[in-house]
DNA sequence: GTTAAGTTTTGATATGGATCAAGTGGAGAG
DNA sequence: CTCTCCACTTGATCCATATCAAAACTTAAC
C-alpha cells in the first residue's frame, strides 16, 4: 500500500506545494485545528507547524528519554505508545490516529517518558512546543484548545484506567472495539469495517490481557454473530451487540 | 459539613485577613507554584486565588456533570477522585494531597467527568480557570507551570496504567505504599510512618483489587518483616525492601 | 519458490485474586 | 457506658484469565 506512495509522494513537486500550506488543506484540521481562527491567525499557525515527518512503519518518532521539544500531530497513519520495563516487558499505552495529538508526556519534565511507534507508514505535523507557547499566548482560542486536548487526554486515561481496573476481558475488547469503530467514524471511515493496525499481543498489552484472551474473545462475539473477524480485517454486525457486553458500566 | 463554617469565615477578620495573603505564607507554595516569579506577578498570582473554600470530610468538592469554572490547589487535608458506574459501583481514579491540583479532568468539556471528595477536612485554593488562562498569557513562567502540571497528571496516569496493566497484587500495594512515602517526604513529612487517610476498599478500588487481597498483602508484608500496621497507621521498616517486591519492573 | 519468522487460533491445565463467610476490634451515637 | 455500625482480618472455595502447548496460517527473507 504505500511504497509505491511514498515514492510517488517524494518525487512530485505537487506535493511539495501542498507542504507550505499544511493547515488549510489538511483532511484532518477540524480535529487538531480551534474553530474560529482569523485567516491571519490561521496563517500563523501554519508558519507554526510548517514541518511534516514520515514515520516509516515500525519506526519509533520519538523514544522514552529523548529530549522533548515538540508536539506531534498525526496526519495520516497509525502509532501505538509504549513504555518498557526493566525485564525488557513492554505496555502499550495508546494508539493514535490521525488528527490526534503526540508527545504531551514530554512536557512536564523536559524527555518524553514513553516511546511513539508508528504501525504503518505513517506522518506527523511537528510542532514546536516553545513557538506553540509563544503563539498560544497570543490566540486566546489555540490556548483553549491546546488546554482541552492536554484535558481530554487526562480523561482517556481515566477511562482506561476503568477499562483495567473495574472491567472483564470480553468487557474490555468490546469497548476497545466500539471506541475504535467511533474514532474511525468520526474521521469518516467506516464505523462498521476496517483493518486493525496493531496485533492481538498490543490490544492485549493496551487492555491488560493476554493475547490469547484477545483472540478468544474475537472469537466468541464472532460466534455471538456481534462481528466477524479475518485476520486484521473486522466488521461489526451489531454495534448495540457490542455496547450490550459492557452495558452495566455506561449511564 | 459547612454552614458553621461558612458563617465563621465569613464574619472573622482574623480568617479574611489570612486569605489575603494567600500564596505568599502557603507552606505548599513550592509544590504549586512556579519559580521565578517577580513580586508583581506573585501579586498577580495572589489575585487570582484569593478565596479559599474548606471541605468537610466525606463531602465533594465538585461532582460529575458539575460546570468547570476553577481548578483547585489543595492547601491542606486529602481527597479521593473517583467515577461512579451505572451500576453504583465506583472506582478511585487518584488521591490527592496538599499542593496537589484537582480539576483537570473539566476543561476538555466544560464540566467535571469525577467526583473529588475529601478524606479528611480540607481546604482548596479556587483558581477561577479563565483568570488562570489569562494571567498565564501574560506570565510565561506560569504558562509553563500549569502545562508541566497537566503533563505530569497525563505521566501519573500512564504510571497508574502500568500498575493495573502488568502488576500483581503485591506489586501493586508496594508501589502504591511507595508513592505515599515519597509524596509525603517530599512535603516534609515522615516518609516512614504515616496515617492512610483512605480505607483498603479504596486503596483496592485504586489498584484494581479488592478489600481482602490489600489486607493480605498487608499482612504478607508485615510477616516478611517489611512495615508494621495498625489500622491506617503504617510504619514502613524497608523501603528497600518494598522496592525489592517489584524490583523487576524499574530500571 | 522455499524457508524462516511471526501471528493467530484453539485446547488443556494452572493459579492469582475474587468471592463467600465468619469473627474481631474501633469509633461514633445515644 | 453500651450499642451499633463499619472497617478490617483471616480462612475456604471458586473462577476468570494466565500459562503452556501445538498446529494453521501469513508475511518477510533469501
Amino acid at each position: 500500500m504505500t511504497k509505491s506512495e511514498i515514492l510517488r509522494e517524494q518525487s512530485t513537486h505537487i506535493v511539495l506545494a501542498d507542504l507550505k500550506t499544511a493547515c488549510a488543506n489538511c483532511n484532518v484540521r477540524q480535529i487538531c485545528q480551534p474553530a474560529g481562527l482569523t485567516p491571519e491567525e490561521l496563517d500563523k499557525l501554519d508558519a507554526l507547524v510548517d514541518v511534516r515527518r514520515k514515520v516509516k512503519r515500525a519506526v519509533s518518532l520519538y523514544r522514552v528519554g529523548e529530549r522533548f521539544d515538540a508536539l506531534y500531530a498525526v496526519r495520516s497513519g497509525f502509532f501505538k505508545s509504549r513504555v518498557t520495563y526493566a525485564d525488557g516487558r513492554d505496555q502499550v499505552t495508546g494508539f493514535s490516529m490521525a488528527g490526534e495529538i503526540l508527545g504531551m508526556d514530554g512536557i512536564g519534565q523536559g524527555t518524553h517518558n514513553c516511546d511513539a511507534v508508528a504501525l504503518e507508514d505513517s506522518e506527523v505535523c511537528i510542532i514546536p512546543y516553545a513557538r506553540l507557547e509563544e503563539l498560544s499566548r497570543e490566540i486566546g482560542s489555540l490556548q483553549r484548545h491546546f488546554h482541552k486536548i492536554m484535558s481530554r487526554e487526562i480523561v482517556r486515561e481515566s477511562g482506561v484506567m476503568m477499562l483495567l481496573g473495574v472491567m472483564r476481558a470480553e468487557e474490555r475488547i468490546a469497548a476497545f472495539l466500539l471506541n475504535l469503530s467511533q474514532r474511525l467514524n468520526s474521521r469518516g471511515y467506516s464505523p462498521l469495517e476496517f483493518h486493525l493496525r496493531m496485533t492481538r499481543e498490543e490490544i492485549g498489552s493496551y487492555l491488560g490481557l493476554k493475547l490469547e484472551t484477545v483472540s478468544r474473545a474475537f472469537s466468541k462475539f464472532h460466534k455471538d454473530g456481534l462481528i466477524e473477524v479475518e485476520q486484521k480485517f473486522v466488521r461489526i454486525k451489531s454495534i448495540a451487540g457490542l455496547k450490550q457486553v459492557y452495558a452495566h458500566y455506561v449511564s
